[in-house]
DNA sequence: AGTGGCTCCTGGCGGC
DNA sequence: TGCCGCCAGGAGCCAC
């Protein structure tokens, strides 16, 4: 599931090789990927020279001469530098002349493609959150931002309107690391813990960068290359499993319809949610483990 | 207003 | 063995 830290590692790839090209063509093979028109798509980009490689949240941005290319792999995307044999077929085509394309692979067809002119970029991302990475995102902001709320501290980290990239894995893991239940109300958190959560996402963000993402269903870079930052995940998918502080089992509930990880020992409820019949249900039910990608990166 | 829940989509897996 | 239905989840939308 690529978040910030899987966006970022495509985008430093990315950031190596394609500026200074020309987009040559775009070849959308799946008119799903954009509510746009492709002819549209291709006017605001090809022929045009890209400048920068640009992360918002989520969101990869290829930066061409006055317009952008606004990449979301959603759950499963790939951007690959090679092909991939049949009968994996791309939905998009990005090629920068005949030495070098960027293939948009995407088993579960949630990813997006925009075309924008870069006046429209402000727009674009109106509703989103602060940057973790940014001065914006301070202690202060996050504890003004939790102050009054209701809703359970897992809910808050991964709406993209209180704050970009954090998704079902680092939210897991950034609540582990802060020792905050993900059921505990925004507003019970006080001010130490507020400034411990803070410190918790950027770290884990961090650590998820450093590690080149975590590849637990598709991530690969444009390589092809995996993540390691799955090897170290305290709680994320370790339901049942000792927790790596205390030896308490990890436990699972089901919050806002996203798998939920935490240890009980670690992570106390106090000030929080009493999980509810349903919670309880799915914690008596692991997630099935899922087999490895049979997906082989390109020589 | 704030929140939960449904929808999109596919492959893998459990159950029968 | 084969088929059916459930499950995973980011983001947009809708209903309460």
């Amino acid at each position: 599931m690529p978040e910030l830290p899987e966006v970022e590692t495509v985008r430093r790839q990315l950031a190596t090789r394609l500026p200074g090209l020309t987009i040559s063509a775009l070849r959308i093979c799946d008119l799903k990927v954009s509510a746009q028109d492709q002819n549209e798509l291709a006017a605001l980009v090809v022929g045009r020279r890209v400048c920068a490689l640009r992360r918002r949240g989520k969101y990869l941005i290829v930066d061409c001469e006055a317009s952008l290319l606004i990449v979301h792999l959603r759950m499963t995307g790939q951007l690959l530098f090679k092909p991939e044999d049949e009968p994996r077929r791309p939905r998009y085509v990005i090629e920068f002349g005949p030495e070098t394309s960027l293939f948009f692979y995407d088993v579960r067809r949630f990813g997006t493609l925009t075309g924008l002119p870069a006046a429209g970029e402000a727009a674009y991302f109106s509703a989103l959150g602060p940057e973790p990475f940014s001065a914006e995102f301070s202690a202060r902001r996050l504890r003004d931002e939790l102050a009054g709320r209701r809703a359970p501290l897992k809910s808050i980290l991964l709406d993209q309107r209180r704050l970009a990239g954090v998704g079902n894995i680092y939210a897991d893991e950034a609540l582990f690391r802060a020792r905050l239940h993900p059921l505990r109300m925004g507003g019970s958190v006080g001010p130490r813990e507020a400034q411990r959560l803070h410190a918790a996402i950027l770290e884990t963000l961090q650590a998820g960068i450093d590690h080149e993402g975590s590849s637990i269903e598709s991530f690969v870079d444009p390589a092809g290359e995996r993540g390691s930052f799955q090897e170290i995940l305290n709680v994320y998918q370790r339901t049942g499993e000792p927790c790596r502080v205390c030896g308490t089992v990890v436990q699972r509930i089901k919050l806002g319809g996203r798998g939920t990880h935490f240890c009980p020992r670690c992570q106390p409820r106090r000030g929080g949610i009493a999980p509810t019949a349903r919670h309880m249900r799915a914690v008596s039910r692991p997630p099935r483990t899922r087999q490895p990608p049979s997906f082989a990166p390109p020589q």
